[in-house]
DNA sequence: CATAACTGTAACTAGAATAGTTACAATTTA
DNA sequence: TAAATTGTAACTATTCTAGTTACAGTTATG
């Protein structure tokens, strides 16, 4: 498992909690829908948490609930929130400062990478929960 | 070193052959100014000549150069050549199928990994090798 | 034609990242 | 006070990447 599924786990998250509504979901039922451990879902939620997505309560009767309504929410901020790295990584060593290219290449890429970033913000801020969630409802469940 | 920056090399990799001409580079060469090892890069070019990006000779004075001109390589070619999976993975254990969002996340996320992918390489596209290596030579040279 | 210089590739290692797991302190309801 | 729940630390198993060694196959060239 060392592919990084966080965002598909938070996106499936999101989609639990926009269905419940305003009740609280504990970690334990949302973990059986995704089909992982508690863990797992508290430590997301803890991140959507920091970005203000949702709001957890602790102790008995605690759980968790969006913070806003499903359409006020957009799939860019859960993508920021869970933080998955970028599209690609830089050169791990540095490359050699004494070539022409090797000096000046991990700028440029630098740079590129930024662009994708921002194309992939643009992109992903286009789907709202709430758009995400009808097409979750829409399908042909079988 | 978990990090995938098979795109950053080969875009480095392909700045060198793009500077070098006609002539054929050596792996060990390209190595030198990636600073990693030469199988590495062998590896990679491997790839970039399964997609027709370069073109390798064997024996003494072989080498390897780009197949076509800078300006009729685009950077989104170079991203397909290297494969470096999608930008999430989806869930590692299936979801659970009793739920109805359980059942239908999948798919629904596997729409937008497309989504996302094609907005790469739009993106991705509008990049020629001659662009970037524009860049990287009209960089204030420390 | 023999040799040296290359590429191509298989096999292995080391290190890092993810997800999963256990355990437990802190918090809150009832 | 007891039970339920989150938050979080610590550890493990699995998997991925890059790096490395080794060597077979290919080709130019003296």
């Amino acid at each position: 498992m060392a592919a990084n599924s966080q965002f598909s786990m938070a996106v499936h998250i999101l989609m639990m909690l926009a269905r419940s509504r305003d009740e609280n979901l504990k970690s334990d039922y949302i973990a059986s829908s995704v089909n992982t451990n508690p863990v797992v879902i508290r430590r997301l939620l803890g991140q959507l948490g920091q970005a203000n997505l949702v709001v957890s309560q602790t102790g008995a009767n605690g759980g968790t609930r969006l913070s806003r309504c499903p359409s006020e929410i957009n799939l860019s901020e859960v993508y920021k929130a869970v933080s998955c790295g970028e599209v690609f990584a830089l050169h791990g060593k540095a490359p050699n400062q004494d070539c022409p290219v090797g000096r000046n290449i991990e700028a440029v890429l630098c740079n590129l990478q930024k662009e994708i970033d921002r194309s992939i913000g643009d992109k992903l801020s286009q789907f709202t929960l709430e758009s995400v969630f009808e097409k979750v409802e829409s399908l042909p469940t079988t």
